[in-house]
DNA sequence: CGTCTATATTGACAGACCTCTAATTAGCTA
DNA sequence: TAGCTAATTAGAGGTCTGTCAATATAGACG
């Protein structure tokens, strides 16, 4: 099963939630991501990695940071990886992960509240 | 750090998620919010909420978009409101939605992306 | 080669989730 | 009161998800 993201809708999308209906293209994309952030187990992994030194962590980084099993973990990566928000690549022994912040930055554009409507 | 009001992590919240490490707790409120996200038929219902005229929706609007039941419909508007992400007030027959905008705010920061690092 | 370490994959299982039909509640109007 | 409409709740069925133990893969190094 090829988990390339197709990136269809996305590309023309962004204007944000809030100033016209998404379309159900976008409805879908934009939920894989929201999917791929809805476990608190895999926000903490894209923070951890987002914010560590030199943009990129080590799994050997991550793991100690929750009581889960290694496998637990590389699932969650694994669920990042798929959804686009992450990559990861393999550098002798270890594993590096970085996050795409054109992707950060398209979900955080997405839902800028738009302006107030005067309340009748 | 100041901690004046009772709520939760989300209050003293909002750091990007590239800039430090979430804690546990601000991971778990996070990631509740996005799992109400995490559905095509929910976000296309917040955007079609936030997008209305007059910042709000009845359901007698909503459910007309989509090839589900109107149960179905309900559910997800509940899984919105459970969330925070809406509201929901009776005004005679109808229920009328609207959205949280300090909620999506709230959320937009959080995912800006950090500031690049130079790359090695 | 063999062995050690770091990650990933497989397979299983309990719990959560999405959708439906059927039944229920809330409000309007006769 | 009864009847009608808007919306929600309850319960069931099939699917998806998070976690684990066991196994496999990739590279480093003697």
């Amino acid at each position: 099963m090829p988990k390339q993201l197709p990136l269809t809708d996305l590309d023309a999308c962004c204007s944000p939630l809030a100033r016209e209906p998404l379309s159900e293209g976008q409805a879908v994309e934009l939920s894989r991501l929201f999917k791929a952030m809805s476990d608190p187990v895999r926000l903490r992994l894209l923070s951890l990695i987002a914010s560590h030194a030199g943009g990129e962590a080590c799994v050997c980084d991550l793991t100690g940071a929750f009581d889960l099993t290694a496998p637990t973990i590389s699932h969650h990566l694994k669920v990042l990886r798929e959804s686009g928000l992450v990559t990861g690549e393999r550098r002798g022994t270890w594993v590096y992960y970085r996050v795409h912040p054109e992707v950060l930055a398209r979900l955080s554009a997405v839902l800028v509240p738009g302006e107030e409507t005067v309340p009748a």
